[in-house]
DNA sequence: GTGAAAGCGCTAACAC
DNA sequence: GTGTTAGCGCTTTCAC
């Protein structure tokens, strides 16, 4: 076996392959080469297949820069994301891969260092200038991290919001969480529970506050009064679950059940009410939210409120590319859309009264 | 307030901005503009001042696919990855991110849509023909879904392969699984227990035959048989962890703790446990692998071993980067590196056989 | 059917 | 200091 296979290098210096080196080899102009790869009809068949091989024994791949350049277009997708490490941004960019592979676009991806972001000029230039044909903003609404959109300029391309109020003007695909958290509540009020505690997120979140307006109108809608000391908020993490839940029991004594902000403080919340004996149902009835699949095998299984991001992910890339694909046909302007994706309840042990 | 303010629609048929106009516009050459974009001393003040004025005005904004294709250099690196949607993928994508945007270089993601990938060279070629300067391959190594290496052929750019048995001339970044493997049976047999099962993740994974080989060799440095009653594979869900606990706790009565290789599994196993009243750790120990931030919240909360992907990730790109450079440097080979990541032992309260 | 010329937006090299 | 020319790799005219 030769040496070079025992150890592989890479070389560095080799210079890039063009169209001309094809054409050169070929014994053809480089336009032929060119209306060979786009699959032309003029050309002769004897030609073509010289061609064709030529490629392949040169090994050589157009440039797809010189091509953006050329045509205006890239087929890519600018995406500006934050905190993957948790599981809602991922799931949510994992429906957009999916959508924009399918559709043949390729992702610029853009993570931001914290939600707040300062100048995001920046951002948007750097997309801008890499010639991105359409904006996905999928970054959650945090206190005043959306404020810069009253003064963002007219785009060339069109953008998409994700996670956020809807604003007149701009598109915007998020779930109803306002919805959720009605959901949740209306299920809590059904099952006969009274005295429904919530353990919010943390409320400079809209999604957060969104879920628990849901809650307090539910209670009000059912002619119940709703007290500040019946909820408290968490900053989604399990640890902060554990720490307000053991706060509310405290503020809230008679609480039979309870609407908390996503699953993570959820099982928090059932670790405090483990320690402490008291049982889930029967003392406490608890409601989730997210629908992670771990939240199947909590103990108990809890109640969610189950929203799809990644189908999320997906909507946003099929209203953007239809957004660029209507502004490339009339050349006109793009109208602004808003779509709301509603989570579904999952019923299980936790919530439900009867159960053992 | 005026009309537009109410309903901000998204002009797309603008022409692009280019250099000449604000040539035009300053009354220079686009080289002058050139050169105060690049910051070029040979530039009279009154000059410079004049030209940035006009870039401010028309918002221009230089185009880095036209620089792309002069300088050769894109200041972007290729990722491909799969299965975004679990952690692990998604922790790593979060440390190359970041590290990424550190060095200043954009990230062009492809998401696999499965693990097994049939042909590698259009992924390849659609990252080379972007320009991109370097590729991490962060998919895991599963089955045969890494022979193509061997016929890889001489790649102009460097690139990095995660989560994979090191190969003979290639550069690797991993976690040492099997190190992981030894840790968490080390510290059960060091508690004491002597009848140590295995609940390992799908054995066509590189990542699970790892940590199954670690726990064995483990035993076996203990002057323990092995047997293969006392292990069994799930598919690293929690779903998978009830099922498969259930046989290994049939196959294998007398297992005093056992090792699970991840905490999703450890989270199925525990609720097994629970529902059929075994004691953890009293009756039966407990350790995971991954060390996500829910295992210190389960009931009673694991030990694991915890893995820093997001690290992984990170040294990732800097090795790439690295690479990048020194090939840049002295037009020189570059030499594959192989790089190991040793996870670390979080002890909690399933494996101490003294806690309550 | 095929080739020559021009140009996408920018910069390097050289002139003046 | 500033402008002119050529060209990165490709495609779009428009000849022939």
């Amino acid at each position: 076996m030769p040496v070079a296979q025992e150890k592989r290098r890479v070389m560095v210096s080799k210079r890039r392959i063009t169209i001309r080196d094809v054409a050169a080899l070929a014994e053809v102009s480089n336009q032929t080469v060119s209306r060979v790869l786009n699959d032309r009809p003029d050309v002769a068949e004897e030609t073509r297949q010289r061609v064709w091989q030529v490629i392949e024994d040169l090994n050589y791949q157009p440039s797809a820069i010189a091509r953006s350049l050329i045509h205006q277009r890239s087929f890519t997708l600018g995406i500006v994301t934050a905190g993957l490490k948790f599981i809602g941004p991922s799931q949510t960019l994992n429906g957009i891969t999916k959508q924009a592979e399918e559709a043949g676009y390729t992702l610029l991806l853009k993570e931001l260092p914290g939600f707040h972001t300062v100048d995001i000029n920046p951002i948007l230039n750097m997309l801008l200038s890499r010639q991105v044909e359409g904006i996905i903003w999928a970054v959650p609404e945090i206190g005043d991290n959306r404020d810069w959109i009253q003064g963002l300029p007219e785009l060339a391309i069109p953008m998409i919001f994700l996670d956020m109020q809807a604003r007149p003007g701009v598109s915007v695909v998020t779930i109803d969480n306002y919805s959720g958290g009605r959901l949740a509540t209306e299920h809590l009020l059904a099952q006969g529970y009274v005295h429904i505690g919530h353990l919010s997120g943390p409320l400079d979140w809209w999604e957060a506050r969104q879920r628990q307006a849901g809650w307090q109108d539910a209670l009000h809608d059912a002619g119940l009064q709703v007290s500040n000391r019946q909820w408290v908020s968490g900053n989604w993490s399990t640890a902060s679950g554990v720490q307000e839940m053991e706060r509310l029991l405290e503020n809230y004594p008679e609480m039979d059940a309870v609407f908390v902000g996503n699953d993570q403080m959820a099982l928090g919340a059932l670790q405090v009410f483990c320690q402490r004996g008291i049982r889930v149902p029967e003392d406490v009835a608890v409601v989730g939210f997210d629908g992670i699949p771990e939240a199947a095998y909590y103990c108990p299984p809890i109640t969610t409120v189950s929203q799809d991001l990644r189908e999320l992910g997906s909507i946003a890339v099929q209203e953007l590319l239809q957004a660029i694909e209507s502004a490339r046909q009339d050349h006109t302007t793009y109208e602004p859309k808003q779509i709301t994706i509603r989570p579904e309840l999952v019923v299980r042990e936790s919530s439900v009264a009867a159960s053992v």
